[in-house]
RNA sequence: CGGGGCGUGGCGCAGCCUGGCAGCGCGCCUGCUUUGGGAGCAGGAAGUCGGAGGUUCAAAUCCUCUCGCCCCGACCA
């Protein structure tokens, strides 16, 4: 085949063609994660987990300048612990794995067949707010005692209907923070300034920018009092919760007995926070700004930043060129992007043109082809992938060593302001129910096409209005915007007296 | 869990209707030729056709069951 008959993009099929299906492709085309033999489950696979390793570098920095300090707490929760809040309960019995056996007997047929049961079911920790109470309600005994602020890096497992890797996995990583306080006011505060983190985290490393609000009644955490979303927008317009933080009042306290004297000597129960992010975030860095060629990384907490693919014309050219590369390589990695140092990939294999598409499908940021000619002049030749693949341009070595930070600056801010605008583009107000019907019903009910996006509408307040959305078109209300002006409307749904404009779309 | 679609070398697919040697493209390996960019030629490795059972002289193909993946629905942090 010649290379005119070639795809015009690297993903087939396109993200307009079949968005769910290019997803799984940009997965698989950047080595990024594979599915494992495990039902829901996934492989993360280097170029993946090294981004969750930044993640959690940057993340884990900004929680212990705020006084967070991290530990680790079991994997298994005994069952009794889980049945203590009730809604709680409610909201994860579903989806627990239950370990009820702790040893294998070989069966007459040679299998292995589980043989001891335990006494007490143990559950797979789906998350740990029972599991840390229980600790919690050990370490506080004093207001002195409080606050107390733990994180934890870690997995947890919900047995799920329908998994999509990174996005919804059976087991996936996360953190999960956990804080007891003394005064009630200083949990919301504490609560909200993990949210503003997370915000920080999505906007200015993932370059995903997302609103900030607070959770309907419905889709609260189960146990809750607030719950406090970051929603981001995705390239199919549909809406990816990308980190919470919940306000658990006194509820957990109160389940997991995590009480304390007073100064005024009172028995008084703790106010107590939690809030997670998880490899999620990875689902949504794809899908904010993979294209139709691949993966694109935010330079931020991109794998590595930059890959040098020395061409190699004729074998004596080797020696030159494999040093001019290592010494350009050495350069680079002798400098910081931002707290990290610039990260370096060297491609030496003999494939031509074709391994450049393997580093635009990784979403490498920056790559550098280097050549005889290009040493000859003491010059690189850079392609970003913020560009187009072809968009290459000679640059002098050493401009290029002097302008690779802003360079990856500019590609991180090209792709923060490119995923603003598309989201601006696709976030409506609208104030007529056929509108609303309208912008959420596809053209074409036999193959959606991508349609939709965020609309800003009214809503009563009242659940029932909520619940009419959602069975008429799968549509929710992602967040209530703490900063929306307060304005007089019409309930989009039942056409009742309103005050603000809540944010709808469909949502992962 | 309900409805639909799909499982054939690493990836993408044809073959199935009408049973008869398991194929194609990309990738991979070897050699030669190339070399400013998804290289060309030649040779090669790799598949118990998702799994189990059945029908048949013969099953990727027909039947039954089962597992997995994708879409829609239900549900969901």
């Amino acid at each position: 085949m010649g290379k005119d008959n070639k795809a015009e993009t690297a993903i087939t099929p396109t993200r307009s063609l079949d968005y769910a299906e290019w997803y799984q492709q940009v997965v698989r085309a950047s080595d990024l994660a594979e599915n494992s033999p495990v039902r829901g489950c996934m492989v993360i696979k280097p170029w993946g987990y090294a981004l969750w390793e930044n993640i959690r570098d940057v993340l884990d920095d900004m929680f212990k300048e705020t006084g967070v300090k991290n530990a680790y707490f079991p994997l298994f929760i005994p069952k009794r612990f889980l049945e203590r809040e009730a809604e709680h309960v409610e909201g994860f019995a579903k989806e627990c794995a239950v370990v009820t056996h702790h040893r294998l007997e070989e069966g007459p047929d040679g299998s292995l067949i589980p043989a001891g049961v335990l006494d007490e079911p143990l559950v797979v920790r789906p998350t740990s707010e029972t599991i840390i109470g229980d600790s919690f309600s050990r370490w506080v005994s004093s207001y002195r005692d409080l606050p107390l602020l733990i994180n934890q890096w870690c997995n947890v497992v919900r047995w799920e209907m329908r998994t999509r890797i990174f996005l919804r996995t059976s087991e996936f990583l996360w953190q999960e923070g956990h804080t007891a306080h003394a005064i009630r006011a200083e949990a919301m505060d504490r609560t909200l300034q993990m949210l503003d983190i997370y915000e920080k985290l999505a906007q200015d490393y993932l370059a995903v920018p997302v609103l900030k609000g607070e959770k309907s009644a419905s889709e609260r955490f189960p146990g809750a009092v607030n719950t406090f979303t970051l929603e981001a927008m995705m390239q199919d317009r549909k809406a990816l919760q990308t980190g919470t933080s919940h306000f658990l009042g006194q509820k957990f306290a109160r389940a997991s007995e995590i009480k304390y004297q007073s100064a005024e000597e009172k028995e008084v129960y703790a106010w107590t926070t939690s809030w997670g992010v998880s490899t999620r975030l990875i689902g949504a860095i794809i899908m904010t700004h993979a294209d139709d060629n691949g993966l694109v990384l935010p330079p931020m907490i991109a794998s590595s930043h930059v890959v040098l693919m020395p061409i190699i014309r004729k074998p004596a050219d080797k020696t030159t060129v494999m040093d001019f590369t290592h010494s350009l390589a050495r350069e680079l990695r002798g400098q910081y992007y931002h707290d990290r140092k610039i990260a370096v990939e060297i491609d030496d294999r003999e494939a031509h043109g074709g391994k450049g598409w393997d580093w635009i499908k990784k979403g490498i940021p920056v790559r550098v082809e280097i050549g005889p000619r290009d040493i000859a002049q003491a010059s690189v030749f850079v392609g970003r992938r913020d560009r187009g693949p072809r968009e290459k341009e000679s640059i002098p070595r050493d401009q290029f060593i002097k302008t690779i930070v802003r360079m990856l600056d500019e590609i991180q801010k090209n792709m923060f302001d490119r995923a603003l605008v598309f989201r601006e583009k696709n976030t409506k107000q609208i104030d007529s129910q056929e509108d609303f019907y309208a912008f959420f019903t596809p053209k074409n009910q036999e193959k959606p096409e991508i349609h939709g996006g965020f609309a800003l509408a009214h809503w009563c307040g009242n659940e029932t209005c909520e619940e009419k959305i959602k069975t008429d078109l799968s549509v929710t209300i992602r967040c209530i915007l703490p900063d929306a002006e307060e304005e007089t409307g019409r309930c989009i749904a039942c056409g009742d007296k309103s005050t603000r404009r809540v944010v709808f779309a469909k949502a992962y």
